[in-house]
RNA sequence: GCGCCUGUAGCUCAACUGGAUAGAGCGCUUGGCUACGGACCAGGAGGUUCUGGGUUCAAAUCCUAGCAGGCGCACCA
């Protein structure tokens, strides 16, 4: 359901049937044709550059073209009432009270579906992926919540998404987290000073973890690192994890599965992965050459098993082994992906923080590589999160131990707040999050001013005992809308492309600006009827007009289905 | 040195992915409430879309050469 595309297809159609009286040859371009919302100013439903695309093509006058095509749409399309001809010729279209009608009807049909396109596509979706090393920072929290909406809104479009959390459960960073643990155990046991020591975490949280660890593990022994790592590790990534499982449930954020990397090595995913990759001729042994830019005293040319990426538009050729020919990262996590690939998705995203940019053109290539170009794998980039309090910024280093985590944030901000903030700046650019102004309950802080919109559309149908699950109708024919109902009636009318558009690009930040505009269009209205009794919805505590019943039904079911999306909440009263 | 991202009003950002007179919020400024919920609204001022060149009916958007800022450039994860 989506009113523009139902139009498109009768234009093109008409347009299609009729190229002969509109002496149009050449419609190789029809699908550049396309119906918009005008600007404000001209005072339209609808506008089409269609006489602008087909007149280029076939070298003819693009206004005398629009004005034949204008006659043709009038007398074929009878939802279209007035048309005009403006600027360079595009065509701006009134709807009939008929046509209007019919859509609203539409709206208040679907509802929950109101705004979805029909897609039937799968995707996985690889999200926050944080390392299992501590619990969640600020950071992360955007690169989480980014996720969490794109796979909303893919969903809301019927496509099947797998919300999937990469845990990096291998290597020496692990090593040195579960060595942590053990020493903070020994520390409570036996009074022993945690060491300063560079590659330790100090941070507090390991003193939790190793609490909890005796607390039920009366029996653990901690005489000898090697000898308790296996099950230390074991109960240490347990711990972790379930801290960052806990940041992320009270952020709202589920994934469907956690895939564990130490699980890839040991089921020898890795050796299958890199066969496909020597089958096809893009592994071989190899020298590659010193990095750029700063010096590494580790480097050494030594022989190793090399992935081809620059075939695939890398910079360079990655290595999959180490010095000591143990599996590098990217050789696990071509692996994991080639993983991906026999799951069947044929969709693959990545949610990843600014520090990851570098690393995406080689699991591009591996991915391309794996799969012969048949599964796309897309990268979607968070910027920085820059924190300040009071205009002061806020600085975080995981190293010293001192980060600002998740915690902290949800201790002082709620879900709702954090989430529709970390969503208001496209994942392209660095987002300013200063905490003291997102706990503020102002029109300066957005979640609330869409919320306080739904609040007020509740008082209203509180008053005149209605409720908004009620199913209703409008009266075609006695129906009438005052100026700021057809405006906000547009507004409705966008909806759709805003989810079309959204979900195209991954670019779910679009909603929350959406949302915000239309709460304006509410609130001003509103206010109007307090200047103006003539505006306002009831009188006495009945409704004045039938319709605008239809209309406050229309404004909330959009803003909830904007708003589940983006999985905040919306009381009835605040 | 190389790659990716960004550059739009004093500040923070939009702009339906090539459309018409480039829009919001904050800030500044002038007004409006004892309420259908003021957690709100209306008006005003504010622009060489970083710079130069190109593509076309049409460029903030595409191409190209620069400039400025951010992130990254491993056999770490």
């Amino acid at each position: 359901m989506n009113i523009f595309d139902n139009y498109l297809l009768e234009i093109n159609d008409i347009i299609l049937s009729n190229k002969d009286i509109l002496n149009l040859e050449n419609l190789e371009n029809l699908n550049n044709v396309n119906l918009e919302i005008p600007p404000e100013h001209f005072d339209f439903d609808l506008s089409t550059n269609v006489s602008l695309v087909l007149a280029k093509e076939n070298k003819i006058n693009p206004n005398s073209l629009a004005n034949s095509i204008k006659d043709l749409l009038l007398k074929k399309i009878n939802h279209f009432e007035i048309i005009e001809v403006a600027g360079p010729g595009f065509l701006n279209i009134k709807l009939s009270k008929e046509g209007i009608a019919n859509n609203i009807d539409d709206i208040l049909e679907n509802r929950d579906s109101y705004g979805s396109k029909k897609s039937n596509e799968t995707y996985n979706i690889e999200f926050v992926s944080a390392n299992p090393t501590g619990p969640m920072h600020v950071g992360h929290c955007r690169g989480a919540i980014f996720g969490d909406v794109l796979s909303n809104l893919l969903s809301f479009n019927g496509n099947q998404v797998v919300k999937e959390y990469y845990i990096n459960d291998y290597g020496n960073q692990i090593k040195n987290f579960v060595e942590s643990v053990y020493l903070r155990i020994r520390e409570i046991k036996f009074q022993e000073k945690f060491p300063v020591k560079e590659n330790l975490y100090p941070g507090e949280y390991i003193k939790e973890i190793a609490n909890n660890i005796i607390k039920n593990n009366n029996k653990i022994k901690v005489d000898n690192f090697n000898n308790s790592f296996e099950e230390l590790k074991k109960l240490s990534l347990e711990g972790s994890m379930s801290l960052i499982k806990n940041d992320l449930k009270q952020l709202g954020i589920t994934h469907d599965i956690f895939f564990s990397e130490t699980e890839i090595v040991k089921k020898n995913l890795v050796n299958k992965a890199i066969k496909k990759l020597k089958n096809k001729n893009f592994v071989e042994e190899g020298f590659l050459d010193p990095p750029k830019g700063e010096s590494f005293k580790n480097w050494k040319k030594v022989k190793r098993l090399i992935f081809k990426s620059s075939k695939f538009g890398d910079d360079t050729d990655r290595a999959l082994q180490k010095n000591d020919g143990s599996w590098t990262y990217f050789a696990n996590d071509v692996a994991y992906h080639s993983d991906k690939i026999d799951r069947k998705f044929n969709k693959l995203i990545n949610i990843l923080g600014a520090d990851h940019t570098g690393y995406i053109k080689r699991i591009s290539a591996a991915v391309s590589a794996l799969s012969n170009f048949q599964v796309s794998l897309n990268c979607k980039v968070c910027q920085l999160v820059k924190l300040y309090k009071n205009g002061k910024p806020f600085k975080m280093s995981k190293r010293a131990g001192e980060f600002i985590s998740a915690q902290d944030l949800l201790n002082e901000v709620n879900k709702d707040a954090i989430r529709f903030m970390m969503l208001s700046r496209s994942n392209d650019i660095e987002l300013d999050f200063d905490f003291e102004k997102v706990k503020e309950k102002t029109k300066d802080n957005p979640v609330y001013y869409v919320q306080y919109a739904y609040a007020r559309i509740n008082s209203i149908i509180r008053i005149i005992n209605k409720n908004l699950d009620d199913k209703i109708t409008i009266d075609k024919k006695s129906f009438s809308l005052n100026e700021f109902e057809e405006k906000i009636l547009r507004k409705i009318f966008e909806w759709p492309k805003i989810i079309e558009s959204a979900s195209l690009k991954y670019e779910p930040h679009k909603i929350p600006f959406y949302l915000y505009e239309l709460s304006t269009l509410f609130h001003a209205y509103w206010s109007k009827g307090n200047e103006n009794n003539e505006f306002r919805f009831i009188e006495n505590g009945a409704l004045k007009r039938e319709e605008s019943l239809a209309f406050l039904h229309l404004i909330a079911i959009v803003i909830k289905n904007g708003m589940n999306i983006l999985g905040v909440s919306l009381p009835e009263k605040m």
